[in-house]
Parts: C-alpha cells; structure tokens; sequence
RNA sequence: GCCGCGGUAGCUCAGUGGUAGAGCGCAUCCUUGGUAAGGCUGAGGUCCAGGGUUCGAAUCCCUGCCGUGGCACCA
C-alpha cells in the first residue's frame, strides 16, 4: 500500500457567467470523480497516526437503494469525514451481504440463477451508493457470496469444529413452512419467522449449532465494558441471555426401588418449605417413561403437543397438568411427600425440564394449584402482616419479607434464606447453587443451497468427516437448478457425491448451509485485510479493530450484534484476533417514515399519484387521476405494502444527492425516526442555493489587510465550537442547525458594500464553514472551497479550529427578574463581578421604577446570566 | 405484567434550574435580467395535567394521563 495520495488536476469551479445558481448535476459527479482520481478515502496503516474504523451495517443487495440506506450511509459519512479531517487514519469500507433466501425466491419464481442475480443486483446497488458520494474505501469491497470470502468462513468454521464449538445435535427446532428452513429462537418474532411471518412450526432435525451458551457468561459481563453502547441495546441483550441464579438439586423417589432421583431448577430456594408439587415438561424423559405403561399420561402429552404447534400458542394455552401418581420426598423432610405432575406450562428446554412449585410465591404455580386443588402454603410474610391472619388470595406474592412456616430458615429475609438452603442443600449433598442462562446454543444449520456450504462430510464408515483445509473452498456448484421448493444443493445430481477424505470411500458432502448471520458476524474483521491468505491478517486487524463506531438500525440489537461478539470471541479464543468486543462504538439510527395516504376505499396511494393543497393550517389531498379525495394518515415507516415510499434515485434528480443527504441529517436527531417530505428536501435545497450564494458573491480578490469585525469573528468561533461538539455527540441535526442560523448571520453582515473589517472576517468565516458543511454537504464543500480560493481540496483540509477566548461575547445582555418575572435587561462587561452588576442594575430607571414602593430584601446575580431582585 | 423512551409553535425538533428557540409551513409586503426563483417583515406557545422543592421550574422530585419500543409461562 502507498503513502499520499497523488495530487490531482482539481475540476474549476463552474462559471458564474453561465448561471449564478448551484447546479448539482454538474458539480457533484465532477467531484465524486476528483475524490476518486485522488484515492482520497484510501484506508492506511499509519501508525504515526490515531486509528479509526467507521463501520455502516452492510447492506444486503436487493438491487434498490431505498431512503434507510441513504440516511444510514449519510451518518457514517459524517463521522468518516470529520475524523479524518481532524487527522485520524480513517478506515471506512463497503461489502454485501449478499447470500440468502430472496436470491433463491428470484431463481424460483423467475428461473434466473441466483448467482448471476446477486452480482447484478450488487452492481445496480452498487453505483447508486457511489452517487451518494460516501468517503468509502471501495478497493476494500466484498461480497460474502465472493468464495474468496466465505472459503475463509468454511476455514475458521473448521477452526471451531475441531476446538468443539460447533456441533450436532438431534433437537426440536423453529421451522419456517414458509421458507422452509429452520430458524434461531432469536429469528422468532411472536411465533412468527422474522423474514417470511409466517407462523413457526416444531419439528424434530439434525442440526449443526454452535456453543454460544459456553460465551454465555461473558456476553453478560462484557456488556458492562461497552460504555459506547447505548442502554436500551445492552438491557436488551442482557435480557435475551438472561443469566438467573439459583440452586440445582435432586428430589428422591418415595419408591424406593427409584434411585435415579428427579432433578430441578430454581431461583427461589428460599421458599422450599411452601412447596406443593413437583412439575415436569411434557417432553420430560420422565413422562416418556411414564407415558410408556400409562396410557392417560401419554393422552395428556399428545395433547400438550398438539395444542402448542407454534410459539404464540403455548405462551396463551392454559395451564393444565396430569398427576402421574408418583411421589418424591422433600429434601428438608423425608416424610414430606410431594406429588409430580406433568405441565402444559413446563418448559423442557431451560433449567432441568423440571421445577418445585411453591404456589403462594409463583403466580404461574398459583394458577396450576388453584386449578388442581393443591396445598397453597404461605412461607414470606409481608412486612406488617399478622402470621395468624396472612393468606394469599389470587395473587401470589413476590414481594419482601420474613420467612416463616419454614423450619430453619424462619426469621431470615430472601437472601439470607436462599444462602441458607442452599448451603443445606450442599451439604446434604442434593445439589449445589447454578447460574442458569435463558440463552440457547445457536442452531446455524440451513436447508437452503444459497448460502455458504458447510465443509463436511457424511460417510457411512467415517461418520461426520471434516474437510481437510487444503481442499477449501467447498464452491456451489455452476450448474445449480432451482424450480423446485427445498434444498436446490441437495437436489443436484452429482455434487454431493464425493469421497471420504478418512478412508476414501464414498461419502456424501453435507448439504445445509450457514444462517447467514454467520457470514456477517466476522467480515467487519476481513476488511482490515480482504485480501489475505488467513481468514483475519491479524497484523491489520489488530490495528483497525475494534470498530470504533458501528452504525445501523435497531433490529439487530440481539440477533446480528450477539452473534457478532459471540464469533470474536470464539475467534479470539482461536487465537485469530486479539480483540474480545467488536464494536466500541455502536450507534442505532431510526426509520424513515413517510406520511400514507388511503382512497375513500382504504387502498393505499403513492405520493406522487396525489395532489396536496394547504388552506391556513389543514392540508388536504386529492388523486390527481380523478379528484377524488383522499385521507391523509400517520407517518410511518417507509414500505412498498403501505405504498409510501420515495425513491432516492428521484430525490437525487431533483435537489442533487447533497440536499437528499442535508435534509435525512438535519430533520430530526439520529438516533429518532425522521419524517422524509418534499416541504423539507425543498428547504434543504435553498439551504443549498444559500450557501453557493453567500460564496460567490464572496469578492474573488486578495482582501484587504487590518483587523476582522469582531462580532462576526466571534460568531464564526462560535459557531466552530458547536459544531465540532455536535458531531462529536452525535447531534447532527443541531450541528446543521447552527449552519442554518450561522447563513443568516452572513446574510446580515453582506459582502455587498461591506467594510474591510467585515470583508476580512467573512473570508475566515466561509473558509470555516466550507469546512464545516462538508461532513454534510461534501460536494458543495468542495465547490464553495473553490470559490474562495482553498489550497486542495476539502477532503484534504483540516478541521477549523476556534480560539476559546472568541466563543464569548465581550458584553453580555442580562435580563432583570423581580420576583422571577422578567422586568427589563441591561448590558454588563462579560465576567462582571456581581456588586458592579448591582450597580448597574440600580442605575437603570425602568427597575427603579418596577421597584418604586418596594422593599428589596435580595439581589441574585448569576455571572453572565441573569439578575432576580426579590422584593415586597 | 416487567423494563425503557417520548409529550415544547400548524409540522419536525433544539433547549434540561436563569430572557421560550430553529427549520419547514402560514400571513403581509417587495423584487420580476438569480425566475418551475429570491428577499423583507410578521403572526403563532397553559413547554401533557396536577402537586412539591426553589428567589426562580419546560428543566429537579412525586402522582396521573396519552403515545411508543423491547421483553414476557425462563421456575
């Protein structure tokens, strides 16, 4: 890689003769082109200088750039642009994810080649985001359907095998009818699949899966060092782990041929002596086992099978439970027998499939007992209630309190209580205290052919069979025919068959594919390095990692970011990066959202088939085919179903990309939905105007010699000041505001006849705010930089700098309260000591006068801020 | 049910103890060789409601109302 850039022939601003307005057609494909020419965005390694990697969810390439991506693409260009001109070695790259499910929709319903689909629709997608003038490193570019990129994946796949990371395993999994394939728990939103929302069915298959639960615990703990996160994200993941502490132990038959025992889970030991029941799941082996010589008890479970085919089912299924006459001994008191039921409610996947229940404190056990007439037995007494009289009606109690009714925990409180049992349980030698996790091992098994294929293979001799690492990249097949539904890689003639790489014989390949968030928990990390030879060329990604700032939309607070820090640390432990987090820094941006638009027969409307006319404050629309009237609804999220999107391709003929991206930035802040509407890209569009305005009428000779207009310099230190903190913390749309309010300023100070005082100020005040829009604005930027005479180009200008001492106003305006009410202002010297504020305070007639008949009992002064007189 | 976030001008939002603000929209007027435009001026607010703290509350505390996001039979 090379040092500096070579300099470049800059592209002359265009010709004022021709037409004094901006002209973005002409300008901003000229500059695009001089970033290009100069390999201004080229990402180095430059260990002179501070690093910083800005990372945009990548996209996945339907083909359309739609306004998400302009308004996610535009904020990281922001970040991009202001780091580097504040000196850092930027690194801000630009990949696809680019396998899945819509490419094998498209070579079904079209009989295209999924492949061939793909690289176009990337193509497509990739010249609409170079109009939009990103500071990107596109030699850096990848797709993860390249093989040069997921032969990698299949080679630390490898890596994870062998350390015992990745498994198989025979369990019930989410399948989606739809898609037909298997889904995560995570890729489970309200018993539906989070792609097709279809309704989630359970089905019993071989899946690969890997260890994410051995992570479990650091996942959790980590959360805590990641201080650039935001709260909502980390709560959210903290939840979807979901560690609880509690206790394991082992019940003992009454029978006492039984030595095998019954184990259980629970996070509320504390409560054992108001225990009523044992409860198992109905997929328990001891209702197996049961169900064998019962036949009742195998009723009940088919039942419980049939009535829980999907997720929402079972969460609103009412609880019911069979008692399989058997009977186990209660750990603290052997003659205290417990009966154990099998439930509807039990859930055989998390804890030991098995549980105690103590109804009095679980409104789950409460409802079951109420409904088998079961013992409901107090044991934490609210502070202030009578032991004699304390019952519990309908509501189970989970509040504090003293235990009581209990042996020997009475008179300790919770905590001090489940301590207790669990040191008697250890002691018994029952059982121990065990962090448990909500958390699943995550099944990556996919039976769809476009996605990256797993390097295994089955042979009847060998079993399971890794494919030894020379022989990668396990490639799809050229000649893959879709047409059918299911597995287009398992339906091929000849691709499967292959040899046993342990004994030679024949052998089958393995013909699921990787989730594809599997190929998007690592390729932040392959572009340090897209080109090595190892998956990660540690050397550069121990300088460019972590991802300084992450940029996407909330969705994948949990699916994508949990899988992504759970593969780095896997990848870590493999010895392959030395970071444990991915992402220092992670931004969540908002939606786009648009107004709708319905007819009188509730079909939705295009913004463009309608007409919309403002009489005083109600605005009305009509359809421009017919006049017919129609309602104008809420603004919501930007979608093809609603009808109510707009494309950027239009927005970027109209106004330029540089409007398109000022107003996604300047509407509303980052981090909140923003309301796209033409009223708002057309002011964003003056602002344009405005500003090329104020430049050139900027005189293009040397200005005069002498001393800058005070007033205008302060306000240009100012305005360096806010804005630099703006970006900084993220407050785009206050950053732009203060450039808003800054051209009016300009506006009033005009070069037009203006004094040389203020001739000299304005030439630093637009040298700085040609550097200040350019995050926003870059090819504007460049053209004003121009204009005025800037040595290169924007993009290799440094940040403005402000003089703290010019950020204050010499003379302040103090407002004058009597009694909290603002009476009258006066000016003081910046910095005023309070009696000398007095004085002046007194002085001016209009208080004296407020104050006449008064006594004064106090004067508040705040320095540089506000007098309040409080009198009666 | 649990945990968040929000409610300030017609709209979208800043401001988070100290004079209620910006952009858009709206109205008046001007310009008509920047013209499918530009400019001047202006109107418009119980800062969701009630209570508290304070010399002073949109801002801090309490209660409630409304909207919105996430989790939810996880023992």
């Amino acid at each position: 890689m090379t040092g500096s850039p070579t300099p470049v022939q800059r592209p002359t601003a265009m010709a004022p003769q021709v037409t004094r307005r901006y002209n973005p057609k002409d300008s901003e494909p000229r500059w695009r082109k001089a970033w290009s020419d100069a390999d201004a965005f080229k990402a180095v390694i430059d260990h002179s200088k501070p690093k910083y990697y800005v990372l945009e969810m990548f996209p996945y390439p339907s083909g359309r750039l739609h306004m998400g991506h302009v308004r996610n693409y535009a904020l990281g260009d922001v970040i991009a642009r202001f780091k580097r001109a504040r000196g850092f070695s930027v690194l801000h790259p630009m990949g696809w994810d680019a396998f899945g499910l819509p490419a094998e929709n498209a070579a079904m319903e079209r009989g295209v080649d999924p492949k061939g689909w793909t690289y176009e629709n990337i193509a497509r997608m990739r010249d609409e985001l170079k109009q939009l003038g990103l500071s990107i490193d596109w030699s850096r570019e990848f797709a993860t359907c390249d093989v040069g990129y997921y032969g990698k994946q299949q080679a630390w796949f490898l890596d994870l095998l062998k350390a015992g990371l990745v498994y198989r395993k025979e369990s019930v999994v989410n399948w989606d009818p739809v898609d037909q394939t298997v889904l995560a728990n995570e890729q489970v939103v309200d018993g539906k699949g989070w792609r097709s929302g279809a309704a989630v069915e359970k089905r019993k298959l071989n899946q690969w899966a890997m260890r994410i639960t051995d992570y479990a615990g650091q996942l959790t703990d980590d959360l805590k060092t990641l201080d650039r996160w935001p709260e909502k994200v980390r709560v959210m993941q903290e939840n979807w782990i979901g560690r609880s502490k509690g206790l394991k132990f082992r019940f003992q038959f009454s029978d006492p041929d039984r030595t095998d025992g019954l184990d259980v889970y629970t996070t509320r030991p504390d409560t054992l002596y108001g225990a009523s029941f044992v409860g198992i799941a109905a997929d328990h082996p001891l209702a197996a086992e049961i169900a064998a010589r019962d036949p009742k008890a195998a009723a009940f479970i088919e039942q419980c099978r049939r009535g829980a085919a999907t997720e929402a089912e079972i969460e609103t299924a009412e609880k019911i439970g069979y008692d399989t006459g058997l009977r186990v001994k209660h750990p603290f008191d052997p003659s205290w027998e417990l009966p154990v039921w099998i439930a509807n409610f039990i859930l055989m996947d998390y804890g030991t499939g098995a549980i105690f229940a103590c109804p009095a404190h679980d409104q789950r056990d409460l409802d079951f007992a109420r409904k088998y007439k079961l013992p409901v037995l107090p044991v934490v007494l609210p502070p202030g209630e009578d032991p004699q009289a304390h019952t519990i009606g309908d509501e189970a109690y989970v509040g504090p309190g003293t235990i009581y009714n209990s042996g020997f925990l009475n008179g300790m409180d919770i905590e001090a209580a489940k301590a207790a049992a669990i040191a008697r349980i250890e002691t018994q030698g029952d059982g121990e205290g065990a962090t448990v996790f909500r958390l699943r091992d995550w099944g990556v098994s996919r039976q769809r052919a476009w996605g990256c294929p797993i390097p295994v293979v089955h042979c009847a001799v060998c079993g399971v069979v890794a494919v030894p690492k020379h022989e990668l990249p396990i490639a799809h097949p050229a000649d893959i025919q879709f047409g059918k539904s299911g597995n287009a890689l398992d339906q091929h003639p000849t691709w499967k068959h292959t040899t046993c790489p342990a004994c030679g014989g024949p052998a089958m390949r393995e013909t699921d594919t990787l989730d594809t968030f599997v190929d998007s928990s690592w390729y932040f990390a392959r572009f340090t390095n897209p080109d090595a030879a190892e998956p990660i060329d540690k050397a550069a990604a121990d300088y460019w990692l972590p991802v300084d700032q992450y940029i996407g939309g909330i969705e994948h607070a949990v699916l994508h970011l949990l899988y992504a820090r759970f593969v780095t640390k896997a990848l870590a432990d493999q010895g392959m990066l030395s970071v444990r987090e991915p992402f220092a820094g992670l931004f969540t941006q908002g939606m786009v959202t648009h107004e709708t638009y319905r007819r009188q027969n509730g079909d939705w409307v295009e913004p463009g088939e309608i007409n919309i006319v403002v009489e005083g404050s109600t605005r009305r629309a009509t359809l421009i085919a017919s006049g017919e009237p129609v309602l104008i609804g809420d603004s919501e999220k930007m979608s093809k179903s609603k009808r109510n999107t707009v494309a950027p391709e239009e927005i970027f003929d109209a106004y330029g990309v540089d409007a398109a991206r000022l107003f996604v930035l300047s509407d509303s802040p980052p981090e909140r939905d923003s309301l796209w509407s033409t009223s708002g890209v057309q002011g964003a569009w003056r602002f344009v105007n405005r500003v090329w305005d104020e430049f050139d009428s900027q005189p293009q000779d040397a200005p005069p010699s002498g001393e800058p207009d005070r007033d205008l310099q302060r306000a240009t230190h100012k305005l360096v000041k806010q804005v630099t903190e703006a970006i900084d913390t993220f407050r785009f749309n206050s950053g732009i505001a203060r450039l808003y309010e800054f051209l009016n300023v300009l506006k009033a100070n005009p070069a037009k006849g203006a004094s040389n005082a203020v001739l000299i100020a304005r030439k630093e005040a637009l040298s700085a705010f040609a550097r200040l829009v350019a995050p926003f604005t870059p090819h504007l930027a460049e053209e004003c930089w121009v204009r005025i005479g800037g040595t290169g180009m924007v993009v290799e200008a440094a940040w403005p700098t402000f003089d703290p001492a010019l950020t204050e106003d010499a003379v302040k305006i103090l407002p004058v309260q009597v009694n909290g009410k603002r009476r009258g202002e006066i000016s003081a010297p910046a910095g005023a000591e309070p009696a000398d504020v007095e004085k002046i305070v007194m002085a001016d007639p209009e208080i004296a006068q407020r104050l006449e008949g008064l006594t004064i009992r106090k004067i508040i002064v705040v320095k540089d801020r506000i007098v309040n007189i409080v009198a009666a």
